[in-house]
DNA sequence: GTATTTACGAACGCTCGCTATCTATACTGT
DNA sequence: ACAGTATAGATAGCGAGCGTTCGTAAATAC
């Protein structure tokens, strides 16, 4: 151990791998209890050594004993079944957005024990903090665990967000709020670690461990604002920290950054306010449309996709720009990371096939793999099951005591 | 072992940790040699187990021992002193081209023992063949090296390469020839693993390993062609196989990729031909130019530079143009990777700061976290490097016995 | 009720690494 | 030149863990 280097060590270090080769076993089978004679396939190791592993962990409260009861009927002697204690160690998630905040409590095995929702329309930072110490109460109540139980937290917020120290920049949402406040006020509840990540980073960890296997995910996340998160063979990509900004790429020729706004150039030429602002002119300058008759004054970028689908060829226009837009701002990045998947997700995902297809005729003719496109099928909760997964990363790493030969160079 | 869990098992299982650990500090500090009790220190292990591993390295071939020599005036007993033995494993690269071929011999501790280029005027596919065999011979008699002993090959090729099959994509450099018969051939000649890969992939591995340390980097090889590769804390960012084609992004906003052109829209319009044929195009609007002084009827990328460099404003606009063209193609990629540097090779690199100054200026107008932008110091050479340095990972991942403890989800 | 099958549990022997001690070597000071 | 000292290498004993082998418990099938 220490010093960077491969940890080796005596025989004592060999029996932790040893049990943490037992734990990880029963992780991967996720909820399914295994038997003894499993785990001794699976790890390679003998009996007694799997036997004792299994003794050590459950004394340690890491594993739950089941009855040898269902219809496992073979013969002999019936089998002890093992299987994750996931109250062992819980983790929670936490959504703050100006209008709503979300708080996710889940067990060890990644099962989901509770998902409070609380929207309000617009707290200010104070009323804010209130408001999470609130939510996360009741989600603990709803999860039934007690907040010293907790063994890791991740809060979500938009932005640009400094791994270590927590500090947000670009994102001004709620007037004096600080995101160092946050991770302040919830150290305070939980006594445990508290990280903080920005959420689309959070949302395509969600992507992709729904997804699972390998490979590189671009999990875009499209709504008022868009960002984007990279995922490469289930790790997170952060660069320097604002990977995956995909907000500010440039989309006319002589557009560049501002340093005043904290929005970016492809925000504002496809944002949904953008898309809503496209709809109501082309429904101005066609009032006979669909898309003028669905709308109104009030036009919403939903009725934008509503009247495309029904095939009205204003809104289809519309449509087809912003996709087309988008597109060209995206394929780019898409030929440079070439990852296996692009997923949208988001508010303005909930367009469906519509807009998916359009984007993906247009990143046809400008890509040379063509990934494969989809919709996030999360929703709306992909910010805060992420959150909750990287809080269980946190744990894994931190619990199993792995003593990790870094082999990079 | 097996099994694709955590490598447990008995002691023995624990020896070869051990002893992957000895031989990786002394790895860690290449050519120097190291004392026992450094390796104590570095490990953290006792020294009767450093001294039980450093004889089993020793008989192994794997370590040499040194003289106490030098001036190592300190009290006491000498030390003896042990250090990789570069020999026990040298590895080969390969860099073929229509017009150029490299080999590179580098022993176990990255030691370059050879380096043999041969040019020649277009060969045929047939002739190339021999000519690489020709030239590989020659590496190794230069080395010192006997062909059975190098123990991993890696060759470059440019075009789109898949990882295992050794097919490519895309480049038809030269009538007839195939990687397919190259990987054959050179499998004929050397009898140990021969692997193919982009020739900007290699080329950022190896600018990744001369800067070191950790980070994202962005290594773009800019000749008649433009490629990049990515490297992510010292591993190859490959995606699907095709990452890093930054040639083919699309620089006018009706762009489209032409399955039938082998090149894509940015090498067109940036590539050194282009810079060429920009540059004579301006002399020829502007008689009186430095630029059509110095370039004359035969005026070569490199005259654009060298009239830019001498401050003539005709070729300082076609630098501008280019910097321009090329920052605001790849400045997505740039807001998406958000790599900690930037690093420009190849032909057009030998432009120097006229061109980087440029490009730099553009970038920050449309990036969050600006990166270094730098040249890359190698070279010429980068490509040859890289395939060795690929080779050199890939005989320590199979040599070093590190039971390789998968804690990706 | 007995035989069979399956799994749990305990004892033995082996290997390995750590601690402690002893020996070897070269420089330093008188 | 000789003793002292500091550093490094070699060796013995101890403890811990794993793997193999054997015996035992519990359920089903006949």
């Amino acid at each position: 151990m220490s010093k960077g280097t491969v940890g080796g060590g005596g025989t004592t270090m060999l029996r932790r791998i040893n049990v943490a080769s037992v734990l990880d076993a029963v992780r991967r089978s996720a909820p399914a209890p295994l038997r003894v004679a499993e785990l001794v396939e699976r790890t390679g190791l003998a009996r007694p050594t799997v036997a004792q592993a299994v003794d050590e962990l459950l004394d340690a409260g890491w594993l739950q004993q089941h009855g040898p009861d269902s219809a496992d009927r073979s013969l002999g002697r019936p089998a002890i079944r093992v299987s994750l204690r996931g109250r062992a160690a819980p983790v929670l998630g936490l959504d703050v957005g100006p209008h709503r905040v979300t708080v996710g409590v889940s067990d060890l095995a990644g099962r989901k024990l509770a998902l409070v929702r609380r929207s309000g329309p617009g707290w200010t930072a104070q009323e804010l903090l209130g408001v999470i110490g609130e939510v996360i109460n009741e989600a603990l109540a709803e999860a039934e665990v007690p907040a010293e139980d907790i063994a890791a937290a991740v809060a979500a917020s938009p932005g640009i967000v400094d791994e270590h120290t927590g500090r947000v920049q670009l994102v001004p949402s709620v007037p004096g709020w600080s995101a160092i406040d946050l991770i302040k006020h919830v150290r305070g509840l939980l006594d445990c670690p508290v990280m903080l990540d920005n959420d689309a980073n959070l949302a395509a960890l969600a992507i992709a461990a729904a997804r699972g296997g390998t490979g590189t995910l671009l999990a875009v996340q499209w709504g008022e604002r868009l960002g984007a998160g990279i995922v490469i063979d289930g790790r997170l990509h952060r660069g320097t920290g604002a990977a995956g900004e995909i907000g500010f790429i440039a989309t006319d020729t002589d557009d560049v950054i501002n340093p005043d706004d904290s929005r970016g150039p492809l925000e504002r030429a496809v944002g949904s306010e953008a898309i809503a602002a496209l709809g109501r002119q082309a429904a101005l300058d066609n009032p006979q449309s669909r898309l003028a008759e669905l709308g109104g004054e009030q036009l919403d970028t939903a009725d934008v996709f509503a009247a495309a689908a029904e095939r009205d060829p204003v809104a289809q226009g519309v449509v087809q720009q912003v996709a087309r837009t988008f597109a060209r701002a995206l394929a780019p990045s898409v030929l440079v990371l070439d990852p296996t998947a692009v997923v949208i997700g988001g508010g303005v995902a909930r367009a469906g096939a519509v807009l998916l297809d359009a984007i993906s005729d247009q990143l046809r003719l400008l890509t040379l793999n063509h990934p494969k496109l989809e919709l996030s099928a999360l929703a709306e909760d992909a910010v805060v099951t992420g959150a909750m997964r990287m809080a269980l990363d946190e744990v894994w790493q931190r619990k199993l005591p792995t003593p990790a030969m870094t082999s990079t160079t």
